[in-house]
DNA sequence: CGGCCGATCCACT
DNA sequence: GTGGATCGGCCGA
């Protein structure tokens, strides 16, 4: 199968709201535990750095956890929410700038049966991938592959021949957050209407 | 060092 | 529609 892993230059985009609308359509693969799974983006949140109450790097602020956000594009950031869930970001933009775009849906492709099983082991329905903790779980992705390269042979996001229009773009303002004030309201969450 | 709470999901009443 | 699960990160003392 031939390999279109993203190149580095994709990571660095300067607009990171642009950039969540590129993943869109974009195939994010894993190799975890020696299986290989796969899925089209389908959901994407911008998370603007330092200007953006609801980012973890609002005003600039340096934390162990945060510090990979700082990183140059082009790694993973997952962390740990309400003790269970670990949700996958990506890291764009240059060094020092704290961009992420958070992925919170894909539709599996590769290794269906694979992510049913991961899924099942903790619950029993047949929605494997339909939300940020979710489709985690579903790919094999763990906290602690934070900073990992979205280039290595562990994580990376391929090309498709999937480009969506903008009419299939749909935006709206983001999920859980409400405690930011105003950019609450922005609408930096972007789902790829698939027909 | 202690306490609060989160970019969620699922099983219920 | 809603509350419980569950624990690391963060902030204030």
């Amino acid at each position: 199968m031939e390999r279109k892993k993203l190149k580095k230059e994709f990571y660095l985009i300067e607009d990171v709201v642009e950039a969540s609308k590129l993943l869109l359509g974009k195939k994010l693969c894993t190799f975890t535990d020696g299986l290989f799974t796969s899925g089209i983006i389908t959901e994407t949140e911008a998370y603007n750095g330092v200007f953006d109450k609801a980012s973890h790097a609002y005003g600039g602020r340096h934390t162990p956890r945060t510090e990979v956000m700082y990183r140059e594009g082009g790694v993973a950031y997952i962390y740990l929410c309400y003790g269970i869930f670990s949700l996958f970001n990506v890291v764009t933009n240059k060094k020092g700038i704290p961009n992420a775009v958070l992925v919170r849906a894909i539709t599996p492709v590769d290794g269906i049966e694979i992510m049913q099983q991961r899924r099942k082991k903790l619950y029993k329905d047949n929605k494997f991938a339909g939300g940020p903790g979710t489709l985690s779980q579903a790919l094999g992705l763990h906290y602690s592959q934070t900073g990992t390269s979205l280039r290595s042979s562990e994580i990376w996001i391929e090309e498709t021949e999937i480009i969506p229009s903008k009419k299939e773009i749909i935006s709206g303002p983001r999920i859980g957050v409400g405690y930011a004030g105003d950019d609450a309201k922005l609408p930096y969450r972007f789902i790829f209407k698939m027909d």
